[in-house]
RNA sequence: GGAGAGGUGGCUGAGUGGCUGAAAGCGCUCCCCUGCUAAGGGAGUAUACGUUUAUAGCGUAUCGAGGGUUCGAAUCCCUCCCUCUCCGCCA
């Protein structure tokens, strides 16, 4: 969410800002319909301390029951119009909530102009893709040959975009989900949380999935309320709603691991081979909670907490600073880091790394303690993935392929998987 | 699922219809006093919105949430949510 006194107050520039998004938005009509509430507010208010003062009188002055009837005749015109004033302003500000909840976050400056991901900028390089001397194969050619994909069997299962892992498969997934918060935790000094993988929706709405995206979400067909979350951002980033954190708490770093559930409605067609883009996948989630001056620092050492996982398992990627057109909702400036994928001759995103600012802090009441203003502000919030498990998995088969159809595991796995160095 | 108890400020905990946004204690901050330490004295210490040059002042709202009774509700009534205890069931 963003400002009401910013939007008000600076709305050229909030107009443009949001433009760069390639969406339309009805600033004008905000405008209007804050002042408005303001005004009603300050009407009511008023109604309401003339109530006051008047039912303060009538218990002062109990006894005199002539000044008594008078008075209550008073009130409860009094109450009518208070009743009036008040249904019109609870209006008003459902409406106009609807307007702010629906506002993406105002882009960084350094954030480039651009429509789609073909604009995306590139911030660097690290590794050589592999230059193979016989024909590469793609993750689902390899794991099938190898019997420990089956993808079919997902399918009479659950449907089409699941996966069924076996065996060697199976172990190396978890031993990547392992190592990934054991480098995080231990190198990059994050919190390690277990948290919900069924939230409310007013946790869905603090992030900002809700109620704008609901379409991409699973919902829970209970009276519960419960939707199963997209990323442990979700969770996470709720840790810290509606609180006040002290100055000497910050910065916080989070870590989860969870599944990860996602409706990929409008994807049809998209990545239906393989294991690209599945209903429910694992991800490794990096969640920061920051004072404003910090974030931009923040986002950098968030995204090279993640890149640092790909340089362990020696997988070539490249890290692109996401154009005004394809940034999401929430974010003001993200990174996405991309990894080699040989099959299909370029870079897949494995891990989107973003600084929300105050926009999640908003909506989930986030506040920190300034002891230099000595107010309450909202914390800037960070998320990252680091990474998602499925996709290195996917990596890691293609990268590591070799001319027999095996696959070599990363060295640095080898202590997770029992110091298995070849599958197949 | 059955039975019961309860939800008040950072915490503990008073408060059953009227200057109660809320006693008291603890904690915390500042000041005073004391040679250090300990003890003592004083002041302050929720959040949001509106108004405002103002982190001054003033107004309003908030005692789990919503609704009702009343001139007036933290206090009475209804609904819901949550927590705790015991029993059952289950991972």
């Amino acid at each position: 969410m963003l400002d009401p006194k910013r939007i008000r107050d600076d709305r050229n520039y909030v107009a443009k800002n949001l433009a760069r998004r390639g969406m339309k938005f009805n600033l004008d009509e905000v405008i209007e319909l804050d002042s408005q509430r303001r005004k009603l507010q300050s009407q009511l208010d008023n109604l309401r301390s003339e109530k006051n003062r008047a039912s303060r009188e009538i218990g002062l002055a109990k006894s005199e029951a002539a000044a008594l009837s008078e008075s209550k005749s008073r009130m409860r015109e009094l109450n009518q119009d208070l009743k009036n004033y008040e249904k019109k302003l609870n209006k008003l500000s459902s409406q106009l909530n609807a307007f702010y909840l629906d506002f993406p976050n105002l882009l960084h400056d350094s954030v480039p102009d651009g429509t789609d991901e073909s604009m995306n900028q590139e911030i660097r390089v690290w590794g050589e893709p592999r230059v193979f001397d016989f024909k590469v194969e793609d993750h689902v050619k390899l794991g099938q040959d190898l019997g420990l994909f089956d993808f079919e069997t997902a399918a009479k299962i659950s449907g089409s975009r699941f996966a069924v892992f076996k065996d060697d498969f199976a172990r190396l997934h978890r031993a990547l989900i392992q190592f990934m918060l054991d480098v995080h935790t231990q190198e990059n000094h994050y919190t390690e949380y277990y948290v919900p993988s069924l939230v409310k929706s007013r946790s869905l709405e603090g992030t900002g999935n809700l109620p704008k995206f609901a379409d991409d979400l699973f919902k829970i067909d209970s009276d519960d309320d419960f939707y199963l979350i997209p990323t442990a951002e979700v969770p996470l980033t709720n840790l810290v709603r509606d609180t006040i954190l002290q100055s000497d708490e910050l910065p916080k770093k989070f870590i989860a691991h969870t599944p990860c559930y996602r409706s990929e409605a409008g994807s049809y067609g998209k990545d239906t081979r393989g294991m690209i883009r599945q209903h429910q996948f694992e991800k490794v989630e990096l969640v920061h909670i920051v004072k404003p001056e910090e974030s931009y620092d923040a986002l950098e050492e968030l995204t090279q907490n993640a890149e640092s996982i790909l340089i362990k398992l020696g997988l070539p990627y490249r890290v692109v600073l996401l154009c005004s057109g394809d940034s999401s909702f929430a974010a003001a400036k993200t990174y996405d880091i991309e990894v080699w994928l040989p099959s299909q001759d370029r870079y897949r995103e494995i891990s989107s790394c973003s600084n929300c600012e105050a926009f999640q802090a908003r909506r989930m009441k986030a506040r920190w303690k300034n002891e230099q203003t000595g107010q309450n502000e909202f914390v800037h919030t960070l998320n990252g993935s680091g990474l998602a498990v499925g996709r290195t998995l996917v990596a890691i088969l293609e990268n590591y392929q070799q001319k027999d159809g095996t696959i070599t595991i990363p060295e640095v796995l080898w202590p997770y998987v029992g110091n298995q160095q070849v599958i197949g």
